[in-house]
This record gives C-alpha cells, structure tokens and sequence, in this order.
DNA sequence: AGAAATAGGACCGGCTGAGTACTGTTTATT
DNA sequence: AATAAACAGTACTCAGCCGGTCCTATTTCT
C-alpha cells in the first residue's frame, strides 16, 4: 500500500499543531494530547522520538516542554519521516545498499533508485508550513497541484 | 519507512522481465524464476496476483504460459502496485475514506489527500518501459531527473 | 493416457508496528 | 529544602500482516 507508519502520520500532525500556533511555543506533552485527541502515552513516546532527531528542543521540570528547534519552514514531511521511520527507501535493496542476491541479475534496482530519489526530492520541498494552511483557511487556487512529474525517462 | 511490500517489488520485476524480450511474449512460471532468480512458489503466486489484475493472461496446459495482457509502455507502476498492494494510500485515513475519530480535528487530512494523489499521478506516469532501460543499455543524460515538485503549495 | 502447465486455495511462522507501563531525572515554586 | 510538574528512557506485550510454502484441482498439448 506504500504507505508511511502511523507513528509518523501522527508525529507530523504533533509538529503541525506547533506551527499552528506560534503563540505559544512552548507545549507539554499533554496539552498536545489534548488538542489533537491522541493518547498521551503515545504523544509523549513521538516527541521523544522527534527530540531524539532534533526536531524539537525540549525543557525538563515544571514549567517545561517542547518547542520546535527551527521555523516551521525549515522543516520538511521528508524530515519528520527520517526521524520517525528512518530513510526513505521504497523498496528493501535500496535501504540494505544493495547486497540482495539477486543483485547480479537485477535489471530494475537502478530505476528504484531514481523513483526513490524523486520521491524523496518531493518530500523533502514539502514543509510544515505547507502543512498547516488548509482548504478552511482562504481561498485555495485549485484543487490538486500541478502534474507531479518524476522518474520518467527523458 | 515509506515503502511498498515485497511482493509488489518482485511483481515489478517480473514484469519488467517479459517487457525486456519481447520475442517471448509467452513465459512459464519456472522459466521467469529461474530467470530473476527468485523462489519458483512465490514467482507463481505473484503471477496469479497480476492475472487477477487483468496485467496479464495466462494459457493453461501444455505449452501455456502468461503473457502481458497490454503493451509494456501501457502498464504503469502504479497499475502493478494497485494490483498487488491495493491502492496507493500513504495514510491510513486515506484508504479508510475518512470516518477517523479525530477527523473533525485533524486539521492535515485535506494535504495528504493533495500529497497521495501527487504520488500516485507520478506512480502512473512511470511504465514498464521505463523500468527497462538502465544505465547500461546507452547513456543517460544524468544522475537524478529534474526537480521533481509535487503538492507544494502555490 | 500422460505430461505439463496454470488456478485457487489453505496454512503457518516470524517480524514489526502500535500501544502501555514503569522507573528515573530535572526544574520551578513555595 | 520539599514538593509537584514535567520530560527521559527502557522494557514489555499484543495483534496483525507479510512472506513463503504446499496441496489439490483443472486445462491442454502430444
């Protein structure tokens, strides 16, 4: 189904809810999970995981929290799914750097690598802040962007 | 770790084997295994999958075989990993259609909506043509193609 | 009739994703 | 100094699904 974990579904709306309001930077884990109606065991177990790949800057003890470590424009869905679910690799032989066995004889491994380099060069210029301003927001231009083009051969 | 299923990966590469000799339109089971080198059970079951998705035909008995179903260049990526995978759905509240309990506060579905069918659009765009050519057979012009940009906002 | 294929299941084992809980450690406040 | 509020880290379990294999029809050519 070629589809993200839902932890990393989960850790971009967290970091979209910091973008939402610059207000107040600064959140506690529970008040997250409030606001997005996760449970807050498994809010806390995401913004460790987004500190641990220095996503947030967190402050201990009372008073404390987390806050985002860079504008939300600085950072990128291709960020937050390296912190969450590792390097974006669609298929085995591209994550195990090569080494499958079938390697000698497998003609399509270099188009892989192509297809994963786009999808990633795609993820990676979608920002938080992109993720933030929805259709309720204003007045979008259009429905769906303009014809997303990659990997084809020239 | 944003990645499709084995199964599909393999399905890509069995179809890319019949599209690389078209002098053969017609392969068994065994022969496609020994050919990619992978485990005959598995080629077999695969096969079975695409046929199910009208990618191929297949000619039973003595002689019989599979066969493409379409010319190569009308077969997409994203048509063998809907045939395998089920349809493209980064998210899970994407391919559930909604109805997630914090839908009426999730205030980042309408992206994914826009990023999914972003790559799903660039998924189809790429066929099995151009899963056979690589890097060996004739020059290319270069490493990676260009900017691929897709769901960013206007 | 027999051999060579596909058709369509059932079946199972192992891995990992998701969620929970528990026990520190730090810090502001009183 | 004591207390409470918050983060930090780790361990654990449970379920679902992915992957692989095997078995038994059914079809068709020789």
């Amino acid at each position: 189904m070629i589809r993200i974990s839902k932890l990393a579904d989960y850790g971009i709306v967290l970091l979209a809810q910091f973008a939402r309001d610059p207000g107040n930077p600064v959140q506690t884990a529970r008040d997250l999970a409030e606001r997005t109606r996760m449970p807050a065991p498994t809010v806390s177990k995401i913004l460790k995981v987004l500190l641990r790949g220095s996503l947030l800057n967190s402050q201990r003890g009372a008073k404390g929290g987390y806050q985002l470590s860079r504008p939300p424009d600085q950072i990128s869905v291709a960020d937050i799914l390296l912190a969450i679910d590792g390097p974006v690799a669609l298929t085995e032989c591209i994550s195990s750097g090569g080494g499958c066995s079938a390697e000698r004889f497998c003609q399509v491994r270099a188009n892989w690598v192509r297809i994963n380099g786009a999808v990633r060069g795609a993820l990676e210029g979608l920002k938080l802040t992109d993720m933030i301003i929805g259709p309720q927001l204003g007045p979008r231009p259009a429905a769906s962007p303009a014809g997303a083009t990659m990997g084809k051969a020239p």
